[in-house]
DNA sequence: ATGCGGTGATACCCGTCGGGTATCACCGGG
DNA sequence: CCCGGTGATACCCGACGGGTATCACCGCAT
């Protein structure tokens, strides 16, 4: 019945990712025609048509999209399968199952909850090693599908908890962070409307997953480049509360009345039925 | 860095499982010797031993119980994209997605409710093809992780939602059906402890999955056989409200006043992407 | 002690199939 | 009308998945 070997998803993966036979087979590391005669068997085996092959390039039908989609998830599965296999792999004593747990936190936020959950849980009874591993914008969704992560802090509204388990730890407004002489750093309290309609003040554009949103500001990777384009004057930037533990002399925060809460999560594969886990979610939301 | 075949992961689990080489092999329909090998490849390239060979059958290390958990998660995902896209197969033609949603619902709950949401929907504007598909005793949660459901209604707290989006549709008390000649039937409300401790009474046990709890009662399997049973005065059961419907007159329903309120939701794999998925849950949610 | 049944591992063989190279068939544009 | 670029086909080879026969090991019963 699932006559689907792990290769064939890659294979279809890149090729509908592509929609060229040749480029998708270059990235696959192997020839075309090769990949040609796998996609075929594939679809004859499924007893669906994946690709429509027109003249110039290939395009996706009905099935090829359900496959793109369903095929992600399962290939991120079983990647994620592998992962966490080869990473409980060290713990080969039964004795005690020397658990370790991967932390994805976005590298900009949450210092002093992170500071917190970690302090607190290193104080637990035979607590797990916990690794932190930075994250990029809203890559800890990723990560966890994968496996690189055990477990995230995740942040709603920017963070999507679907197919996740998650625990609320903490609610926070936001500010805006502007440039301490600019006129709008007098005001008490700022709007959204307020922000995002300076001329001379345009937003600040992260990067997500190596795209940038549309729009006038500058494009953004990295949170000390941010802090440097703010204090000089040529944006501002809408952050969460305790962002303000890394601002600058230069730099001044008002809050916004209108922006929506962010709430940060411990968010954790529905799945998961590690120990080590479970004391860390106890922890962290008896903070 | 995901050497993990599809293939692999089946002879894995069927060892895992039977923890026995042999009873594996015949399970797989293959011999033992390639099996062995096929597993002795696997430890090789994930680099960490997933077995303990032992005189007299086959243990688990740490590796290899998560293998069992990860690896079963991630072969239900691979299975699930294989059936949804077969199944996407048939409407090709780009024009007009015909789309066909598998509905699970458990057998014995619910008709009503189904039958009003299967109504509201059949009402709206281009609506698609609903298969009904009936469900055993919380299997649900299984047909919506291998893709042979695309969406399910749910009881909390029989089942879990772990992993999926849901939406509440209705909650209802629950219910002791008895013999209608019983002295308890008399009564006007009764609690848990009142039907759990009647010795002429034992509680009915249903299979979940083919095992049974254990306990006094006769096994169940079948809603027809517990009503036959309950009405020849051998015993009672605990249901939903809704099951009021299907009442003989041999019976008679009293109202428990500490049993758990029984949530009815409607609930689907959280990374589904389809439009007349969308649209059934809309309807469902304004019943 | 010794043979027996039952475990998983090894040895060897074969057919299939995954992959490569060379080439074709098709089509749009200069 | 030919050229560049698409994916498909033809053919070949080596690797590997699978089968049979057998081994090595161990507990147990005689």
């Amino acid at each position: 019945m699932d006559v689907l070997e792990t290769r064939e998803l890659r294979y279809f993966l890149a090729v509908a990712e592509e929609l060229h036979f040749g480029r998708a087979a270059e990235r696959l590391g192997m020839a075309q025609p090769p990949l040609s005669r796998a996609i075929q068997r594939l679809e004859r085996r499924l007893g669906v048509s994946l690709l429509r092959r027109n003249r110039h390039g290939v395009a996706l039908t009905g099935a090829g999209e359900m496959l793109l989609h369903e095929g992600r998830a399962a290939l991120d599965a079983v990647t994620a399968a592998a992962r966490r296999t080869r990473r409980a792999g060290g713990a080969d004593d039964p004795a005690g199952p020397r658990n370790r747990l991967v932390l994805a936190v976005k590298a900009a936020a949450s210092h002093e909850l992170l500071h917190k959950l970690l302090d607190a849980y290193a104080a637990t009874s035979d607590p797990a090693e916990i690794e932190v591993l930075p994250s990029g914008t809203c890559e800890q969704e990723e990560m966890l599908r994968d496996g690189r992560a055990d477990v995230a802090l995740m942040h709603k509204p920017f963070n999507s908890l679907a197919g996740f388990d998650s625990q609320e730890l903490m609610t926070e407004g936001q500010i805006a962070i502007l440039p301490a002489g600019h006129p709008l750093a007098a005001r008490k309290t700022l709007t959204m409307a307020d922000v995002s309609d300076v001329p001379d003040l345009p937003l600040a554009r992260w990067s997500r997953n190596g795209i940038y949103p549309p729009g006038p500001g500058p494009e953004i990777h990295d949170q000390t480049q941010l802090a440097q384009l703010i204090a000089l004057g040529r944006t501002v930037a809408v952050f969460p509360d305790s962002a303000r533990a890394w601002l600058w002399a230069e730099h001044t925060a008002v809050p916004l009345t209108d922006a929506p809460p962010v709430v940060t999560h411990i968010a954790w594969p529905a799945h998961s039925r590690s120990l080590a886990l479970a004391e860390l979610v106890r922890t962290a939301t008896e903070l």
